[in-house]
Order: C-alpha cells, then sequence, then structure tokens
DNA sequence: GTCTATACGGCGATAGAC
DNA sequence: GTCTATCGCCGTATAGAC
C-alpha cells in the first residue's frame, strides 16, 4: 500500500522551516525520542495537524532534519578542504570532531539503527562525505599509514571519522577515560604523516577534546 | 517521589527467568522498540501484567538483561585470559569483537543515550571489564604503544574495545568502506607491540570481521 | 495551498481486586 | 502470586474548513 495519498504542504513553506528549527533545537536539548508531533507542535506554536500536514510521518522530520544538517556540513569541509590545501588530514580530523560534538550525528545514527529510511540516508550522506575526503587524498598519493600502523587512504578516512564518533558515543554513556590519551596518540599519528605547516603558526595544530 | 511501592516478583522465579529469555530473543532480532510489555508478554505465553509484576518499568527489564549477559562476559573474558597468558592483546581483541557482534551491545548503547539509569549501568559494566583488562596488562609493563603512535595501556584498551563497536556501528547503517582494512591494519599494530606466540599453531591470531 | 478536528489502536505505568 | 481496569500519552489516518 502507497504511503497514503495525503497533501503535503510545499518545502518553500515559512511555517515548514520553523518547525525544522523547532526539531533540530527538540533534538539537541531533549534528543530524538521526544520529538513528538504533539511536543513539536507546542514548542513551534501551532497545531500538531499542521505539523502532519508537512511531514505526514516522523521518518519524513527527521529525513529533512538530517539533509538540512548534511548540506551545511559538506559545505563547510568542502571549504574548509579548499582553505588548507596542505593539510587534509588536519582539516578532516577537526572536521569529524566537530560533526561528532553537534550531537545530532549520534542521534541519527542511533535512530537510523532501527529506522531503515534513515539509515539508508545517513549511509549515503556518510559515502558522499567520504568521497570528498577520499577524492582530495587521491591527488596526494604520497599519504599512507606507518610500517605499525599501515593504512591506505580509506582506512585513514574510516578511522578520522570515526574515532571521534566513538569516544563521544562513550562519552554519552558517562565514559571518559583515556579518551585524552587517544587523542592525543592518534593526533601524534597523524602529525607523523603529514607534518603541520600551521603548526606554531596557528594555536594548535589538529585539534580535538573529548 | 520514590518509582512507586508496588510489588515485585522474585529474582528467583522461573517465570521471570522465561521472561528474560525472551526480552534477549527480541532484543537480538528485532531491537530494542520491538520490547514491548505486550509483545514481551505474548511471546513468553504470559499476560503483559504478569511482565509489569516482575519489571515495573522498561528500564528494569533492560537492567536486568544488561546484567545477566554482562556477568557471561566479564567470566568469559577472565578465563580468557588466563587461558592465553601470553598474548593478552590478541585475547582482548577478539573479545571486543565478539563482544560488539552480540548485537545486543549496540542497543545498550543506543539506548543508555537517552535513558540515564541505562547509561550508568553501560558505563559501570564497561569500567569493570576495562579494568580487568588493565589489570592484565599492569603486569606486563613493556606493552606500550610506537613511535608514530604513542599508546598507554589505558589507550589501548579504549581503542580495542572502541574499534569493533564503531565498525560494527556503522556496519548497522550499511556503512562496510574500508573496514577490511582498519581490521587489518590494527592487527598489524597489535602484532608489532605483543607479537603472537600462537601465529601458525592455531589457525590466525588476531580474529575480527567488519 | 494551509490548516483544523477528531478518531483509532498501541504504548508505559499505576492502583487495586482476586 | 496473579491478573483487570484505567489513565494519559503516542503515531497516524481521515474528512473537511478556509
Amino acid at each position: 500500500m502507497p504511503p497514503s495519498t495525503r497533501r503535503v504542504g510545499a518545502e518553500t513553506s515559512k511555517t515548514r522551516d520553523v518547525i525544522l528549527d523547532t526539531v533540530e533545537k527538540i533534538m539537541v536539548t531533549d534528543g530524538y525520542p521526544n520529538v513528538t508531533y504533539r511536543v513539536v507542535a507546542a514548542k513551534a506554536g501551532v497545531t500538531s495537524s499542521l505539523v502532519q500536514y508537512y511531514f505526514p510521518t516522523l521518518d519524513s522530520i527527521f529525513l529533512a532534519a538530517i539533509r538540512r544538517r548534511t548540506e551545511q556540513n559538506e559545505k563547510r569541509l568542502a571549504e574548509a578542504l579548499q582553505a588548507r590545501p596542505d593539510e587534509p588530514l588536519h582539516v578532516m580530523w577537526e572536521f569529524s570532531w566537530a560533526e561528532a560534538k553537534g550531537a545530532m550525528v549520534t542521534e541519527f545514527m542511533a535512530l537510523g539503527n532501527h529506522r531503515p529510511a534513515i539509515g539508508a540516508e545517513i549511509a549515503q550522506v556518510t559515502a558522499r562525505i567520504r568521497q570528498i575526503q577520499l577524492d582530495v587524498l587521491a591527488e596526494r598519493s604520497s599519504i599512507t599509514g606507518t610500517t605499525e600502523f599501515p593504512l591506505d587512504a580509506g582506512g585513514l578516512v574510516t578511522l578520522i571519522s570515526g574515532i571521534p564518533k566513538m569516544l563521544n558515543l562513550e562519552k554519552g554513556a558517562g565514559i571518559t577515560d583515556a579518551h585524552k590519551e587517544v587523542v592525543a596518540s592518534f593526533e601524534t599519528f597523524i602529525n607523523s604523516i603529514e607534518p603541520s605547516p600551521s603548526t606554531g603558526r596557528r594555536k594548535g595544530a589538529a585539534r580535538g577534546r573529548s
């Protein structure tokens, strides 16, 4: 059965934007379980029926939020990579930390675990961002791991984006032991395969806090 | 307000065990969102009121499941560490993979993100397991990272337990790019700081598949 | 195109009868 | 120790007003 033929509000609607803003706020402060039609409506100052008019299902709300946030992220990453072309690894590391700490990403990954539509979107987004990173690294084939820790570009990018998410997930559960050590160690590793030209000039090289 | 003064069924009840078995089954096959009083009751062949008699809140169900599963895990880890005292890192790496792939751990971490009681339990469990690992490594202070990737015991243990979870989380969303590379690379790293005496004798050294 | 009122079944949780 | 009744949320579908 096609998911109903109900009418849906236009994507250009201003009300739609207000609703999405509210959704983002709720996700960050209270988590996705509190994103309900009634709660969103109350905080946005509209009726829950109106929220349903623009977003027929809860999944459609989350998908819209993911897409909006992702476009911003992709743009920021591409710009940063272009602005500092001589230290892509450091740029990616900083980006991954900012992304992971944005909180929404963790929420979405958790959501994706049991909502197929959202899982698919997350996979697509991740692939797109990873491709941007791989394209940049392809231009400098010299970048790889060390003898004791051999890594091709793909593995490198996976770790760079995964470690912040992993530490952030642990932090969400209240676990922070040895996080500082892991961060420092991985930054040493990055520095060893991509000496940062900006270290010393800027306030610090690879930045990131657990 | 104290979470109600309702009566609770005895922990030795056989019915209670049957219910918990059912809960584990549902979590593994359908995920925690499908653990509801009505579903558990139906699959266990009892009334939902009876489930509520033994587990007054859903959190109490999840906590009981976590504790049961954790006791088994701790025992398995301690035994494996004792059985192969000359390669603790390889033992921990294998344990972490088994744990991560057990699926329930991912479910619990996701749950803990928004249920404080469960987050606290997860933190406690993680700390306990990590302590077991740190105690073993403390007896062989020679174990540390390399020059390019310096790691103390704490950082090492964090990565060993975190990487499988991180890759497994991505896999849940349908992302598997470069996972093989990351695994192979990290195993090379482990081998470089703890040459495995069993490599060649046993079917393979550090085992783990994404 | 925008918005509202209303109804349905399922949910976690509680109080209390047998 | 077992089970029923009930409450107030939830997602979502529908029908219809402006």
